[in-house]
DNA sequence: ATGCCTAATGCAATTAGA
C-alpha cells in the first residue's frame, strides 16, 4: 500500500501538476494540504475523474486539508483537532482506509516569532499530541502524515544556522515534535534514510530548487504496529520542478499487506 | 532588516506562506 503526502499550494491553481502527478506515482491514498479552496470550490469531478474518491474540509484563501483514496472512500472520523472550540482553521481531517486510520495535518507556520502565531503553533502542537496519544492508546494501525512545519535536526535543514529562530526550527517547536515522537511513532522517510539529506520544500524565492536549499518539514509518522510494515519511503522530489509546481514536493510510503491473523 | 516568488481575492494591493 503507497500512502502519501503533498502539500498542493492551491488545489485548484494546481490542479493539473496534482492530476499528473497522480497518475505517474498512482498513490493508494493521499494526504493533500493547503488547498486554499473553500468547501464548494473542491475539485471532486476531476479527483474522481482520475481514480479517486475523496474527502475535504475546505476554507476560503488559506489551509484546507483532504484525503484521497483509490482502495475504498474514506470513512471520515474527525475534522479538526479536539481542544479548542475557537480554532477556525481546517487543518485536520481523520478517516478509516484500507484497515488504517489516516490523519491528514496541516500544522500551522508560526512565523513570526515570538507573537501570536507562534503561539498559536505551540497550542496546535500541545493538542496534536494528546489525540495523537489517544490514537496510540486505541492501539490501531494509525499514519499521522502532512506539513508539519517542523525541521526535526539540523540535517533537515540547507543552512541549519540561520533558521535558530525561525517558528520552523525554534527549540521549543522542535523539543514538540520530539515529545510526540517519543510517544512511539516512527518518522517513516527518517527511519528509511538515516544519516541521508533529504529535503521536501524548497522556497521559491532566490533559486532555491536549483540550489537544492530545501527544507525536510513533510513527514508520515506510523503507529508500532504500521512501523513494522514499512518497506519504502521517498520524496518525488521531480515534481518539485514541474511548470506550476507546488513549493512543497510529495512525500510517499509503501507498506507491506497486514500480516494475516491466524 | 527587507526583497526575492507564488496563490487567493477580486481586479489593486494586501495577506500569508516558510
Amino acid at each position: 500500500m503507497k500512502l502519501a503526502t503533498y502539500n498542493v499550494n492551491g488545489v485548484n491553481g494546481r490542479l493539473p501538476v496534482l492530476l499528473r502527478w497522480l497518475e505517474a506515482s498512482r498513490p493508494d491514498v493521499v494526504c493533500l494540504q493547503e488547498l486554499k479552496a473553500p468547501e464548494d470550490k473542491f475539485p471532486e469531478a476531476a479527483i474522481n475523474d482520475a481514480g479517486y474518491e475523496a474527502i475535504w474540509h475546505g476554507q476560503k484563501s488559506w489551509n484546507g486539508v483532504a484525503i484521497l483514496s483509490r482502495v475504498g472512500k474514506p470513512v471520515e472520523t474527525r475534522r479538526g483537532l479536539p481542544g479548542d472550540p475557537d480554532d477556525v482553521h481546517s487543518r485536520y481531517i481523520e478517516a478509516a482506509v484500507n484497515g488504517i486510520l489516516v490523519g491528514g495535518l496541516y500544522l500551522p507556520n508560526g512565523n513570526p516569532r515570538p507573537g501570536p502565531k507562534f503561539d498559536y503553533k505551540l497550542r496546535w502542537f500541545d493538542r496534536l499530541i494528546d489525540h495523537a496519544a489517544e490514537l496510540l492508546a486505541s492501539s490501531m494501525p494509525v499514519v499521522l502524515a502532512g506539513d508539519f512545519n517542523v525541521m526535526p535536526t539540523e540535517h533537515d535543514v540547507y543552512k541549519p544556522e540561520r533558521w535558530l529562530d525561525d517558528a520552523l526550527f525554534a527549540p521549543e517547536v522542535r523539543a514538540a515534535y520530539f515529545r510526540l515522537l517519543d510517544q512511539g511513532w516512527t518518522d517513516s522517510l527518517r527511519t528509511m534514510h538515516p544519516g541521508e539529506t533529504i529535503y521536501t520544500f524548497w522556497d521559491y524565492f532566490r533559486n532555491a530548487y536549483g540550489r537544492d536549499a530545501g527544507l525536510r518539514i513533510d513527514h508520515l509518522l506510523l503507529s508500532p504496529s504500521l512501523a513494522d510494515r514499512l518497506v519504502g519511503a521517498q520524496v518525488d522530489r521531480d515534481v518539485r520542478g514541474w511548470v506550476k509546481t507546488s513549493d512543497h514536493a510529495p512525500v510517499w510510503i509503501e507498506l507491506a499487506d497486514a500480516p494475516s491473523r491466524c
